[in-house]
RNA sequence: GUUUCGGUAGCUCAGCUGGAUAGAGCAUUCGCCUUCUAAGCGAACGGUCGGGGGUUCGAAUCCCUCCCGAAACGCCA
């Protein structure tokens, strides 16, 4: 059930010739106060039209609409103020969780359109840092979101495995390095001997030139440079593997930099072809006057491929492998301009799609205010975040609930969630500054709180010993706890749609989070357990809360314990 | 300097396409476990919505301008 539409046309019986259907569902608003009703029709802009007090015009209009959800409506001033039937919507509601489960809200916007998200992209050899798990979990989130509206997601893994980075590393490792060290700790000791060269380079700056030399010799197929290099790839793989398994995310493809290397010549042949490159200072450049931005790079003087080469290739090759109907790029806010580069180069070779690639950028982690380098060493390393949220986790558990079984789980699935979740509750464009006490929290407007309230949720229907429902029975409710959590329930269609037009996995924690407090004060104030008429109808909406809390938690890739 | 984001309670942030007395969480203080998990609930405290103009019946929200912060700005990705 719709109520807002079923409101907005009982409005519109007795405005027909006066104002769209969709122009009421526009000025339909949300009370900020509950004793302003449920929902409220402003009549200001009827006061324009019929050259009235739009507080006569309220008082007027306001008795002669009449709907089956609409128990009372009050005038107040200009607005129109109405109170629906909680009995009626809230059966109506439940009983559509109930029928649908975790498929309830999902919709058809993207009839099975196949959408590629580039998404974590770590480099190899390099730690996971707090910032790709942004991309990440962002990248993750859109996918579920997606996927709910019926697109189909391919997470791409687009790694950093190629570049002038490991002509460095090489030369590092053969300088200080040895194959012992690497094998027990693979990305640690990378990451000393990456910085350990960027340390010495400051002193000795041939090492640069060595850098570059081998950077060359990897390019041009040198057997013990290329070994390096699949060498350092593997491990730093191993590595990440294990921090995505305790995300739970896996990928489709792990195409990264290096898979393009055979595909942009032909890039730089087709640019050539429309006669859109120039030379300018050795460089070949394609010139983006028009589109007031700067040129784009597509040949360094030295005659090397750049980024925005490679990231041209990679566009074609999904447009090709993928047929994609949008395109999505989930990367730092930094790399706005290079995007729309990007853009602008398809553009400029008449690929109409262009405009169905999107850059979904994200704020900036910063430690101590301070943008965070890895050349530097300065790093939060994701792995390190996760353990300190998990062992806090745990400790927390021993100290609230010591008999719980399967401890370990649990306090992983909490403490990732904590972080995971600490990570998506914000403005995607947020930038914030990292601190360990502001990641893992459990109280208030967390993961954990969210998983609590379900946990405390779950444990109620296996006391009742319910499991599932059937969307039969008449499941209505009129107290005032469970409408504002019924009003939740009814939201969520319309919150996964906003979630989506805006590629904002916030929104959808947001919900979570208003739906758990909801939720909670219901079950301070409502004994479900008690026998009651009602019982049965708190049941289930007990139950719908289950899965629509589950279901929240699903799309941002955090788990759900049924205890904790 | 140019462009793009941002400036709302002590801190972190909501506030949907302008609407009725600006909301949460954290922190602080206080109350609530003989009743379904106190990782909870309730209460108190806390705001010139960066400043100034303008549009409008109505502006935290839209426009202009100024101040402050962050990021990007041709051979890194």
């Amino acid at each position: 059930m719709d109520y807002r539409q079923l409101v907005a046309e009982a409005i519109h019986n007795e405005l027909k010739d006066h104002m769209e259907l969709n122009e009421i569902n526009r000025l339909l608003e949300r009370p900020k106060h509950a004793e302003h009703g449920d929902i409220a029709f402003p009549a200001f802009q009827l006061a324009r039209l019929f050259r009235k007090n739009p507080a006569q015009i309220a008082q007027e209009l306001g008795d002669s609409i009449t709907s089956p959800v609409i128990s009372s409506t009050q005038v107040i001033g200009p607005y129109i103020n109405f109170y629906l039937n909680k009995k009626t919507v809230s059966q109506s509601v439940i009983n559509d969780v109930i029928k649908e489960k975790g498929h309830y809200g999902e919709l058809s916007i993207g009839n099975g359109g196949n959408v590629p998200i580039d998404m974590s992209s770590p480099n190899i050899a390099k730690p996971m840092s707090m910032g790709h798990l942004r991309s990440t979990v962002i990248g993750n989130a859109l996918s579920n979101i997606l996927a709910k509206v019926g697109f189909s997601p391919i997470r791409i893994n687009h790694l950093g495995d190629w570049g002038t980075q490991f002509g460095k590393l090489i030369t590092a490792y053969k300088k200080w390095g040895n194959e012992e060290d690497v094998r027990s700790e693979p990305i640690k000791e990378l990451l000393r001997l990456y910085v350990k060269f960027h340390d010495e380079a400051e002193d000795d700056p041939t090492l640069e030139d060595e850098g570059r030399a081998w950077f060359r010799e990897l390019e041009s197929g040198n057997e013990e440079a290329v070994a390096l290099w699949k060498w350092f790839r593997e491990e730093s793989l191993k590595e990440f593997e294990k921090v995505y398994e305790r995300l739970n995310i896996s990928f489709d493809s792990y195409n990264g930099e290096a898979f393009y290397n055979d595909k942009m010549s032909d890039v730089v042949s087709l640019l050539d072809e429309h006669k859109l490159l120039t030379v300018d200072q050795g460089a070949h450049i394609v010139d983006l006057d028009k589109y007031d931005l700067n040129p784009a790079l597509i040949k360094k003087s030295d005659g090397a491929t750049l980024y925005m080469t490679r990231d041209l290739a990679a566009a074609l090759y999904r447009k090709d492998n993928y047929d994609f109907s949008q395109s999505l790029y989930v990367v730092g806010q930094e790399q706005s301009n290079h995007f729309k580069q990007l853009k602008a180069v398809l553009k400029e070779l008449d690929f109409d799609w262009a405009d169905s690639i999107h850059h979904i950028p994200f704020g900036l982690i910063t430690k101590d205010g301070k943008k965070l380098s890895t050349r530097k060493g300065k790093v939060v390393l994701l792995e390190e975040v996760l353990n300190e949220a998990t062992a806090q986790a745990l400790q927390q558990i021993e100290d609230k609930n010591p008999n719980l079984p399967d401890k370990e789980t649990v306090a992983e699935q909490v403490g990732v969630g904590a972080v995971v979740f600490h990570d998506l509750k914000n403005d995607r464009l947020n930038n914030f500054d990292f601190t360990i006490e502001e990641v893992v929290q459990f109280e208030g407007e967390t993961g954990p709180y969210v998983q609590y309230t379900r946990a405390r949720a779950m444990s109620i229907l296996r006391k009742a010993g319910v499991e599932s429902l059937s969307p039969s029975e008449p499941f209505a409710l009129s107290d005032d706890y469970s409408w504002e959590v019924v009003k939740l329930l009814h939201d969520y269609p319309d919150t996964v749609r906003r979630a989506y037009e805006n590629y904002e996995p916030s929104i959808i924690a947001k919900h979570a989070i208003q739906l758990a407090q909801a939720f909670n004060k219901f079950y301070a104030n409502v004994r479900v357990l008690d026998e009651d008429p009602e019982k049965d109808a708190r049941l289930a909406l007990v139950f719908a809360i289950t899965e629509i809390l589950k279901e929240d938690l699903r799309i941002l890739g955090v788990e759900t314990p049924d205890e904790m």
